[in-house]
DNA sequence: GTGCTGACAAGAGCATTGCTCTCGTTTGTG
DNA sequence: CACAAACGAGAGCAATGCTCTTGTCAGCAC
């Protein structure tokens, strides 16, 4: 045992590293449906067999390819937070809005992988999870923030008397702390921000709106309103 | 001239539907990623080469479905809607929302074709514009009955300054007989509709939203009243 | 040190795909 | 009636995902 992780074990690393990074510069450049194995072990030098090592299918690769995404996403809206983390909750929500939006737009073919149709089959295996969940917990926690803090929440109009039971279980699943009619409005929020996103990144929105970023930042604080941030 | 359009046209109009209908079985049964056309052209009894006759691409022929399918959806909108032409525009603008929602769950195939990644390149064909606006239309036109109607409309908050001019724009291409506020969320709001829809589709809303229906109708009253209905 | 085992790369190969080209045949029309 | 356009069939090309077999080399136990 000349090394702490073994030889192999660090190579194995290594290539592995090398074909994610070879697969998202082919995603980045073509979009998912024209990512090769076969191109990629080319670029790399190898043959194609020899991937498989590595990845047992293309839909693995892409999975792969998911949960980096997410965490990308994720990491960059939690960057951008942090930068505002004094501001008022209001602000830091459009800021976290906004840091979505602006890296979907650096990454659409990212973006289309995780939000867009889902390419492989229908699965959504269960390692990206905890991925996917990271924007949503920091919008939790803004709002949280809010509710805890001197200004307080606004409060919000009850729900209908249909939704109240799968309100107050939203609200227990995900912050049990906040009023039920602010989870529920939360989830609302959540999904509504990836519809602006996802308009504006798939052309839905040309020919329609020119002025994209205030249009957006706008958007962004009526759903923070939405929410009971003020 | 034995037949008014001749035996030969009516003869392509038909395979050309066959060819249709086969590729949206297929679409619907396996999506849009395994849609091949030798399978298409198989099923069918033909050779594959002779389908190229009618489509000349297989990305034509998922243009085709495209337009199809904003068709369909359109449709299935405009005649929910007839259902409740006589109630009040909010419940109007729910039954809309709602029939959106129905018809992305019943063609989750077709929904990620018009509304998911654009599957080909990044091309949008201009043809598939008017068919995709029938939705907007149809919102507009619930927003401006209330707006001329007894009723009348909610005042919305002025837009912000850094918007006004856009949101002047919006509204002189959309419908100039709207407040600009109005026009604004409303292109807001269709686009946050189409964020509910997809993420309950394409399962965001897995072991977070149980009771999807009552959910929905919830988000989409809140959304009617954020362009002033009530 | 010396073997042995398991990880690895390479190559050939299979089924499938989108698409093109060529060659007869049919068909509607001037 | 003749002719050109439309059509179907078949062969073929380049590419893909994936599998199988074969040779090779590194790392471990003894």
């Amino acid at each position: 045992m000349s090394t702490v992780q073994g030889a192999r074990a660090r190579a194995r690393l290594e290539v592995t590293a090398a074909i994610k990074d070879e697969a998202r510069r082919q995603l980045a450049a073509e979009g998912a449906a024209k990512l090769s194995l076969r191109a990629v072990a080319r670029e790399l030098g190898m043959v194609s067999s020899a991937l498989y090592r590595y990845f047992p299918s293309r839909d693995d690769l892409l999975t792969a390819l998911i949960i980096d995404a997410y965490d990308s996403l994720g990491q960059s809206a939690e960057r951008s937070h942090e930068a505002v983390a004094e501001a008022a909750p209001l602000e830091r929500w459009v800021a976290v809005c906004e840091a979505v939006r602006r890296w979907s737009l650096d990454h659409p073919h990212e973006y289309a992988l995780i939000y867009g149709s889902p390419v492989p089959g229908y699965v959504a295996p269960q390692a990206t999870v905890p991925a996917a969940a990271r924007v949503g917990l920091l919008l939790i926690g803004v709002v949280r923030d809010a509710h805890d803090g001197p200004g307080g929440l606004e409060e919000l109009p009850a729900v209908p008397e249909e939704l109240r039971a799968e309100a107050d279980r939203i609200a227990a699943d995900l912050a049990p702390d906040l009023p039920a009619p602010v989870a529920a409005a939360l989830v609302v929020a959540w999904a509504q921000l990836f519809g602006l996103v996802g308009f504006e990144l798939f052309g839905q929105f040309n020919r329609v709106v020119e002025e994209r970023e205030p249009f957006f930042r706008h958007a962004a604080r009526q759903l923070g309103r939405g929410v009971g941030l003020h």
